[in-house]
DNA sequence: TATTGTTATACTCTATAACTATA
DNA sequence: TATAGTTATAGAGTATAACAATA
């Protein structure tokens, strides 16, 4: 029981101070919505650019998910152990490895969406669809200037 | 060199991606605008809320700012031991200390809302004003439904 | 009994440097 | 010489459990 409840001062004009805190609700609420599937945030992205490019390897992943090279290697064998990746060998490049969705990893994105979609609804229940698509573009319009 | 760009597939529409990246780009030009300064997201943040109510206690400060009890011990300290935050015996709770800034610890905070504002605007130039205000009313009104 | 601060500890994430094999 | 993957390692951030002093 407080008695009074507390200010936040300067941090409530402060839209980073906002968008840390919303990044933080929408990653604990993803984290229990993906409970006993054994994924999480990091993964899930990683099925992601897979599927969506397929023959990518790891270093296209991580450039796109902003993962360094050497972080990269334990999360890929974490997906490749599953059986929800394949790596493969191309003769264009024999340094890298082609990736690809295995159909047990197509399955396991599939049920991983499908959750998070309940899970994305669940936060922005607040929010019209409206409101949700524009929450959206004014996020991806932020950025520092280019040089 | 990359020959074509890359897709992110089913994750560009989801909001909390955007928030992930949005919060990241944040968290990244935070690091570098309070550069010389030794200070982070969570000790302006213990900052802000001391002087927004000062005689506040460590675990006020945790639950406003979502810091468990035990991570707070060596946060304070670090500030305390800066000269930033005074720490004084209260005769009401003798287990608890009321925290306040001192004049270094106001002057501190100011540098840092000055560099913040700065960083802030740096990331936020292709909003306007208005739509700056519109972002923070989006993401204020994100989370679970009440029970 | 419950709460404040504390210690110890462990696990995840992230960052750097150095190595190898290819290009 | 540059790049892809790898290893080892160190630093944050975050989580739990247990204890002393006080309420």
């Amino acid at each position: 029981m407080s008695r009074k409840s507390i200010s936040f001062g300067g941090l409530s004009s402060l839209v980073g101070f906002h968008l840390r805190w919303a990044s933080g609700e929408f990653a604990l609420d993803f984290r229990t919505s993906l409970e006993g599937t054994g994924m999480r945030q990091v993964l899930v992205g990683i099925l992601a650019i897979v599927q969506a490019n397929p023959g990518i390897n790891q270093g296209g992943v991580g450039k796109a998910l902003g993962i360094k090279r050497a972080n990269m290697v334990s999360l890929i064998n974490e997906l490749v152990q599953r059986g929800a990746i394949g790596r493969t060998e191309t003769p264009q490049d024999r340094r890298a490895f082609a990736l690809k969705l295995t159909e047990e990893g197509e399955a396991l994105l599939a049920d991983c969406l499908a959750r998070i979609a309940e899970h994305e609804q669940r936060l922005l229940w607040r929010l019209t669809a409206l409101e949700q698509q524009l929450l959206v573009d004014l996020l991806s319009r932020i950025g520092p200037r280019p040089a």
